[in-house]
RNA sequence: CGGGGUAUAGCGCAGUCUGGUAGCGCGCCUGGUUUGGGACCAGGAUGUCGGGAGUUCGAAUCUCUCUACCCCGACCA
């Protein structure tokens, strides 16, 4: 590609909406351009990106048995009737309707159609297993679009679905597609890790979500320094402190602690710190009355937390009693259990509690009093206030012992680039997607479903490769893999000669080169600031102080120090060089 | 959805408080000089000042209203 046929839109200044930094990097070397919130156009330059993604993508879902297909981004609401999430999915379903006034949405996600395909296709256990995959547009109405193509609305993501006879099967291909993955990632030269996941709202068995690690991660994973554990912080388990809890040494005591609501107000009013202070949060219970519907609110429930803990949402959700999403009970509903909010503590309280196992092993610690402006000091379980039960309500945090059993916890910063579910028979089930087993009896198929944000890595991988001077990529993704510089071009015919004449041997030996060939008016500096924002990995410049030496300058992005290459050996030095 | 903010040329911004008819840098066009790290000189083009309504002799500026976008949070995976 010549630079002078090829729709340049580098930016020397970083738009004002952008804040990571690959969103600033792909606006301004060209790759894309905004067209509304999380709506982006990918131009000529991010495009070749996104597509050697999908290439690999695809070639490693090929590998691993899986097929590819490609269904409706438009999809008719009756099937997210049958499965019921056409009422469950909330505002981020794009729902649309025709000139006959027929419901459809945008698809978030291809459950539903890819179980009708297999319902209205498979009929028999010997057609099993079967793995189907598409690359597509998909949708998500997301509240708060945001970093670009990170976290677009529309974006593009590879999704596959897997149909078994039995569990078995399920996981030989679940673990077929945990290999294929990290062959993926590995190809895309990223530093990811496969972690253990929440099942989240799809539901399911077990899986896996693949993190690129960065900064700019929106997601926490914790790492065992001793073994391969990895585990999004949102599941890893928080382990009960070592040893008994300790005894009391210390008489309860009402102090006054006017207006001191929060923990770090309450520790520094009182003197203490974080981790001797009991923390109270009081949120909704599901409701017990006979005509509750789904997601009504009843009695609330309090979660006591030892006040450095953060409470881990997924985990509390769980626990039967309390309303799922989580919600905070109002203040009235704190009073109605005996609290007053900001200083709900255990004694005298008339609700279910649960409290964390670090909280549980606290002793002459501070907690509320249940009365305006009033704590207690030197309060201990058991002799104070009943122990509630307990159970593993906190977030882990960098320090704490691995749930593995080996080694302490890091907390690093992920970008979900993948995700791989065991979904079992949740959609099957409901859409009746059946084979006839061995005895002629129909049997519903269990089912995994296998995610890659396809446009997301395009993102992370900036998010890992970049400098200064913009982006770095590494070969397989690079949207060229040879940058080429004629330095005055315009006045030196030599130059000129030998740059076309490169150019084409290089694209004869299939590399993708991009030749910067405009005119003069266009100065080295330029060019050379172009290159690098862009993100071209391999650069050669010609000139005719070189060509007189016989000599070609190469320079690796990352490099500091560029080096003469013999003219005539350039082709046989780049195939060395360029991983294509 | 709650809180905060912004909207002026393709991009980054000033001008708004204190009303007087639109400006800077980059980019773009023309000509010339330059040419190994975002050159220089001269000339030039480009704006419904986000939309609507109002106040006023006069509105980018004041008032009301709508919209879009961004940030923090909640939500989502």
């Amino acid at each position: 590609m010549r630079a002078t046929q090829f729709l340049i839109a580098t930016e020397k200044e970083t738009p004002a909406d952008a804040v990571v930094i690959s969103h600033k990097l792909m606006l301004r070397s060209g790759m894309i351009r905004k067209l509304a919130a999380g709506l982006y156009t990918w131009m000529p330059l991010g495009l070749r990106t996104l597509r050697k993604v999908e290439t690999i993508v695809r070639e490693e879902m090929n590998r691993a048995g899986a097929q590819e297909v490609l269904m409706p981004a438009v999809q008719p609401a009756e099937l997210w009737e049958e499965t019921g999430r056409w009422y469950q999915y909330g505002g981020e379903l794009l729902r649309l309707k025709d000139r006959h006034n027929r419901e459809f949405c945008f698809g978030p996600t291809a459950e539903e159609v890819i179980t009708d395909l297999a319902r209205n296709n498979l009929s028999s256990y010997k057609q099993l297993p079967m793995n189907l995959y598409q690359v597509q547009t998909k949708f998500r109405d997301e509240t708060r679009p945001r970093f670009g193509v990170m976290r677009a609305r529309e974006f593009i993501m590879k999704d596959a679905y897997s149909f078994h006879a039995n569990e078995e099967s399920l996981q030989e291909t679940y673990d077929r597609m945990h290999e294929a993955y990290s062959r993926i990632f590995t190809r895309l030269g990223l530093d990811f890790r496969p972690v253990l996941a929440d099942t989240g709202s799809i539901g399911g068995a077990s899986s896996h979500e693949f993190h690129v690690l960065a900064e700019s991660g929106e997601d926490d994973i914790a790492f065992s320094d001793a073994s391969d554990y990895a585990a999004n912080v949102e599941l890893a388990e928080a382990l009960a402190p070592a040893g008994e809890r300790p005894a009391a040494s210390a008489d309860i005591e009402k102090v006054t602690t006017p207006d001191t609501t929060s923990i770090a107000d309450v520790a520094e009013f009182l003197k203490l710190d974080a981790t001797q202070v009991l923390k109270a949060i009081v949120v909704r219970g599901t409701s017990e009355a006979e005509d509750a519907e789904e997601g009504d609110a009843g009695e609330p429930v309090v979660l006591f937390l030892r006040g450095d803990h953060e409470l881990n949402e997924i985990k509390a959700e769980k626990l039967p009693g309390v309303l799922s999403p989580l919600q905070f009970a109002s203040d009235e509903e704190i009073q109605s259990i005996g609290g007053v909010t900001g200083f709900v503590g255990p004694r005298n309280l008339s609700a279910r509690c649960y409290v964390d196992r670090s909280a549980a092993h606290m002793a002459d610690f501070a907690c509320g009093a249940n009365e305006k402006d009033a704590h207690f000091t030197g309060a201990n379980w058991g002799r104070d206030a009943e122990l509630p039960e307990v159970a593993d309500l906190r977030n882990v945090v960098a320090g704490d012992p691995s749930p593995c059993g080996k080694g302490t916890l890091d907390i690093k910063r992920g970008i979900e680039v993948g995700h791989i579910f065991q979904l079992g028979t949740k959609y099957s089930e409901a859409l009746k997607a059946t084979v006839l087993d061995e005895n002629g009896k129909d049997r519903t198929m269990i089912m995994g479903c296998y995610g890659i944000g396809v446009s997301r890595v395009v993102a992370a991988a900036i998010e890992q490769n970049n400098d200064d001077n913009g982006i770095i990529w590494p070969d397989a993704i690079a949207p060229f893999h040879v940058g080429i510089v004629p330095m005055n071009m315009h006045k030196s015919e030599a130059v000129k000669e030998a740059a076309e004449k490169l150019y084409a041997e290089l694209t004869e030996a299939g590399f993708e080169v991009y030749m910067d060939d405009r005119d003069k008016k266009t100065s080295p500096g330029v060019k050379f600031a172009d290159m690098e924002l862009m993100g071209i990995p391999h650069r050669v410049v010609i000139s005719d102080r070189g060509l007189e030496a016989g000599t070609l300058e190469y320079k690796h992005r990352r490099a500091d120090e560029k080096q003469d290459i013999a003219a005539d050996s350039v082709l046989t030095f780049l195939k060395e060089q360029v991983s294509i």
